[in-house]
DNA sequence: AGTTAGCACTCCCGAAACGAGAGTGCTATT
DNA sequence: AATAGCACTCTCGTTTCGGGAGTGCTAACT
């Protein structure tokens, strides 16, 4: 597959970098003078023609220049994967905004997707850090009105959830509390399978709360509410989008999410932390995409807890941008969830 | 001001009408065929010519139709305000869904928002009903992980909040429970300034924590986060977004909030329950909304928890659609906020 | 006096025509 | 094998132009 010429790479790699920054086909001429090379336009264009042939260029028309395909642009992110470096004054500023930010899942959270965009000039997508075989560590139940109780489950991990019930008749703060602590005590560091198979509490109350945390633990995975987005405005300035349809097309992908989530659940699968995977026009998968590029990270401790992160944009994006920035901002993440969970282990 | 005579009225209302669903100028050969008129396209150009002299027509240049001005709008909007009403069958679907959602401020925010933004094909916007004088209820500090502890908050009226602080050195569980104990039976149903008022406690925790918690109540009224939005999308349907620059700076308004929340807050103050506010082109102060019109309305119990909620379009937006859509939502959910509130007091 | 028909005039808008420019592939030459 | 030259193709922005829609005015009509 890999059986181009010296030559021919240098060319392949040089008109699609000045495709992606000038977003206008290119040709032999402009070629030539702008990157002073030691060949002329003739030689170019024999090249070029080669390069067609192979499947790696495509004219939109006779006589235009030549712009990129699909496979064009796999073998220029392919060849620039491991090549592509963040400049250390850009990973400073990235690493202190973190460290100086409040230490809260939520604050990361937005933080990273707010860099991402900017960075990228294109749509961030962070999903927070999913806890697998999440472990219980507390529970808090608090009377607000009437039959209504909330509900605080807190994670090891520092994952927080909160839920409202409802309850068949008033209960008395100090019943709930007292149920709390019983449970605090009963299931303090259980994984959601050794809570499943406990035997039947006798106490109606305890067995309620009981299943209904349960059911929180397994709800975990469903929870779609904890992607969070920024940048939407930025596909409107590539000029592929400036048609209102397409522009809405994607971003309706953001509003919706499902398709998103389906997305994000089939990529984290075939992905380690540490590799990032580039989507590229789709991949024939998905219609909405036909147009777009992502650039996608799993982050976080393996086993413990992960998340995926991302970006999307056109098929021209910036990768020489893009791919370091997710993979910057994907380790800072890890190394930030990490240091929770170890410090978790280390107090308890 | 109001000196139209009967006919002109029912023209410009028509006209309008017409603009709106076609968003093309009209003119007075498509108004007299389109609606039969008794009387002649000769005398509607007669008309026309009055309300353009008056500014409630415009024509974008000699010899097109006309199109409404933004006065033209204003008197459209007064005429209509309080005809318009929500069909009786939209009504109870309406209100049939958020009954039978689950009884969280969440849900309700999410299902406002999207039934706003379907309904009127425009941007919605609900901002969480703000606790007026909130009223303490009870505090939970729960350890997660060595010096950061997970505190949360609940109001009276089933407000909660969470956050995490660091303390300077680890506290045990089992002193943070009884911190919170403390301030539980020293705070329960004080206010913001009584709070405030309250001597230094000896126990350096319990004065820790309690100066939290104040400057918890007194940040209530920035939360940024509790702003809930959907149909972002729908603005790229309309023409006058076709250009994406302008979508794009309409679009940004709901992405960094800031303007948004200045907005809303303006016209929060002159606003009574149950009263609409629609603004129109800006009304001159907001440069990025010149070409769009918001039905703004603010819900909940005056004095207790009120929030805002509204519609963005363009200029030629369904007022006939969203004015009542948004008046009743608005209903649906003051009396969702009563019964909570109300709840809360009879059982305590 | 208010309404209407007729008419000349203005201006937008889409289609067609056109020429410049950019790029290509091929061939002959170095 | 690389290059210069050349004829050819195709797009794109501009210009031209006629149709159509709509207007305002005037004169006639009720």
């Amino acid at each position: 597959m890999n059986n181009l010429t010296e030559r021919q790479k240098t060319l392949l790699l040089l008109l699609i970098k000045d495709y992606i920054e000038s977003a206008q086909p290119v040709g032999s001429k402009r070629l030539a003078e702008h990157y002073h090379l030691n060949f002329s336009t003739a030689t170019i264009r024999n090249e070029m023609g080669a390069l067609t042939e192979m499947g790696y260029l495509r004219q939109p028309h006779t006589s235009a220049g030549r712009v990129p395909t699909e496979e064009g642009y796999r073998y220029f992110v392919s060849e620039m994967m491991n090549k592509a470096e963040l400049p250390e004054g850009v990973q400073r500023t990235i690493s202190h905004q973190f460290h100086q930010s409040r230490p809260e899942l939520e604050q990361w959270m937005t933080l990273a997707a707010s860099i991402l965009a900017s960075q990228s000039q294109g749509v961030s997508v962070v999903v927070a850090p999913h806890v697998e075989q999440a472990k219980y560590k507390h529970v808090e139940l608090i009377s607000t009105q009437g039959r209504q109780v909330l509900m605080v489950l807190v994670m090891m991990g520092g994952d927080v959830r909160q839920q409202i019930l409802t309850l068949t008749e008033p209960v008395t703060q100090e019943r709930l509390s007292q149920t709390a602590s019983r449970l605090n005590t009963l299931l303090a560091g259980l994984t959601v399978d050794a809570i499943a198979s406990l035997p039947t509490r006798t106490d109606p109350l305890d067995q309620d709360i009981l299943t209904l945390i349960l059911q929180d633990f397994k709800n975990t995975a469903s929870r779609t509410n904890e992607i969070y987005t920024d940048g939407l405005t930025n596909v409107l300035r590539e000029p592929e989008f400036s048609g209102s349809e397409e522009a809405r097309k994607t971003l309706k992908i953001f509003e919706e999410r499902s398709t998103l989530q389906d997305l994000l659940a089939k990529t984290t699968t075939n992905s380690n932390i540490g590799g990032l995977q580039v989507l590229i026009g789709g991949e024939g998968e998905w219609e909405e995409l036909r147009q777009c590029s992502m650039v996608i990270a799993r982050y976080g401790v393996p086993g413990m807890a992960t998340g995926t992160l991302g970006v999307l944009g056109p098929m021209r994006m910036s990768y020489a941008r893009t791919i370091p920035t997710v993979r910057y901002v994907a380790g800072v993440l890890s190394d930030l969830v990490n240091d929770t969970i170890s410090n978790e282990n280390d107090i308890r």
